[in-house]
DNA sequence: CTGTTAGCGCTTTCAC
DNA sequence: GTGAAAGCGCTAACAG
């Protein structure tokens, strides 16, 4: 086992201080350019690098970030994640990666454990338990304990923190609207993930538009995503006289599209689909897609940019904002 | 700033030792009962949690393990990163991934900041570029310092260590053979990835299997995932009389399935469609794609098992093993 | 200019 | 049974 060089040694074999060769290395202006020479020349001859866990603990601060993700098999988190990598990484911080798999139980354990890692801060997106049961005490004890907390997409009014999210509302109004200017009677909303805040959102916005079009109606199947959800969307589209879908989510819109075919209905000639997602289902669906893009990978360079700036700068007093990133409809074949 | 309660102030408000109360929390047999009680009440008021930065800079362990992948917007990788975290996380270990976006530059500084930040352990797939240019030294330094590294998927023989593979030539020769059986005479082998060492195998394990039945033809197609990529594979799909494909990746098998529609050609019974993939995009075309599975969470949580294992257990003289996960064809509707 | 010292929070050996 | 002391590797205030 070869051990990693330390100041120790390098201090002994330059017959130096340990201090010394610390303020040396970084090239402390108290210290002689010589020493300074000497010094970086052997610490590169040994490729030395602190100690992080010393540094950390010497600091209390670890350059890494707890990330708390509901699922990490949907594109969404998957884009996310991807985003708040790409940008924390750019600032030399590290990402802890926590997959709750939508369990309170399991968020509880990892904020836990996360914060007795001490990371420096946390991104979070609540897990569905967690948002059905409402229990929020974990993150009060993170806001006690000081360390800063962006919650993303799925957030809880009652933690006081800052938050990015998406204007679902907004974004599925613009979504009906577009339906409707296309000439659009009777739609349905179909979503696997009613319990989520955000559906119930998307759902709200719909029903707004709608109200205000007597001519136009709603219906909405909200359909756990099991095994028999295909054969469920199959029915509820053969029993009922629709000719557009807002999905509000990937495989609501997806499975729509694939039974319409089954069914012999054209898209988006008897039915147009429009479907919430980011995912590459849309992409690679026949016809593809038209969607509601939550602009995933924004969303999470944006929770990770905020938390960046608060943890290198520190910022007394900070008042926390909630950010809406802008969702976009991207128009596709599905309802052109 | 409330910080969180040490072993100090235990010590101090209960008039005891910092090491008689360390004791005491460990239910040391030194230490009379009473004491020991006195203790666990009070940290359990506070709330104790041994400060995990300290408890590693003394153990030299940090319970954390290293993840280097490539990609994480790919499906399979997505799955791979969801196997490691259930499975680490059942035995106290966290996580810090980092994705390279298969970048040797990137590949080797996330090796270099997670080895100086003292992961036990390293979980790697190879970056395209790493592949390509076949420059290893990075994990040879991993060696060296008696870090424990388990590669998987894409990985090289340069390495000394333990490995999880998929014997991706067997399920290339078993989906050929599939296809032959079928009654397909000339199929066309699509790749998007024909860098890397998978796609190697798949597509010598298709010749290999065409090479023995002399009424049986292969064609091969290399493309790159760009956006002319849909244009190529039609004008490949049209201009040769094939009556079957098989995508080395996911892209591949989806796109050739999308262009198929397009083209007019029935599937399966113009032409069958196999693809490599453990990905969304094959359970949600249509029809449904008959895929070689790569059991991604199955590899990925093997492969912390195996790392896992390697770190509870000291292992001395560990003999380095290759392991290979089983793929399996699944047959749908798209050969069938 | 360089070195000594204390301390981050914990574990562990050795004394009492 | 309990406590003192050393040390993990580093930083920083203070001495010289």
């Amino acid at each position: 086992m070869r051990k990693k060089v330390t100041l120790k040694q390098l201090a002994k074999e330059l017959n130096l201080s340990i201090s010394t060769v610390s303020k040396s290395l970084k090239n402390d202006s108290e210290i002689s350019q010589k020493t300074i020479n000497r010094v970086h020349e052997l610490a590169s001859f040994y490729n030395y690098k602190p100690n992080a866990l010393a540094v950390s603990l010497k600091s209390s601060k670890t350059k890494t970030i707890g990330i708390i993700l509901p699922e990490i098999l949907n594109h969404f988190f998957a884009k996310v994640l991807f985003g708040i990598e790409q940008e924390v990484s750019k600032s030399g911080y590290k990402i802890l990666t926590c997959i709750t798999n939508e369990s309170y139980k399991k968020e509880v354990e990892y904020v836990e454990m996360l914060n007795y890692s001490s990371v420096d801060g946390f991104i979070v997106a609540l897990s569905q338990e967690t948002q059905v049961l409402n229990k929020l005490d974990h993150f009060k004890v993170l806001k006690r304990d000081n360390v800063p907390v962006i919650m993303f997409d799925r957030v809880s009014n009652e933690i006081d923190c800052d938050k990015v999210i998406v204007d679902d509302m907004e974004a599925s109004k613009n979504a009906i609207q577009y339906l409707v200017n296309k000439g659009s009677k009777k739609i349905a909303v179909i979503t696997t993930i009613s319990d989520l805040s955000v559906a119930k959102l998307r759902l709200e916005g719909a029903k707004e538009v709608v109200s205000k079009n007597d001519k136009v109606s709603l219906i909405e199947l909200s359909v756990k995503n099991t095994d028999g959800i295909e054969a469920e969307i199959e029915k509820f589209l053969r029993d009922n006289t629709i000719d557009a879908v807002l999905g509000l989510d990937e495989t609501a819109a997806v499975i729509t599209i694939n039974m319409s075919h089954k069914l012999g209905y054209k898209i988006p000639k008897d039915i147009s689909v429009i479907g919430f997602t980011d995912g590459l289902l849309a992409k690679h669906s026949y016809p593809k897609l038209t969607t509601v893009s939550q602009h995933a990978e924004e969303l999470g360079a944006r929770a990770a940019q905020i938390l960046v700036n608060q943890l290198d700068n520190f910022v007394e007093n900070h008042k926390p904002k909630t950010e809406v990133v802008k969702t976009s409809l991207i128009i596709r074949d599905s309802t052109n």
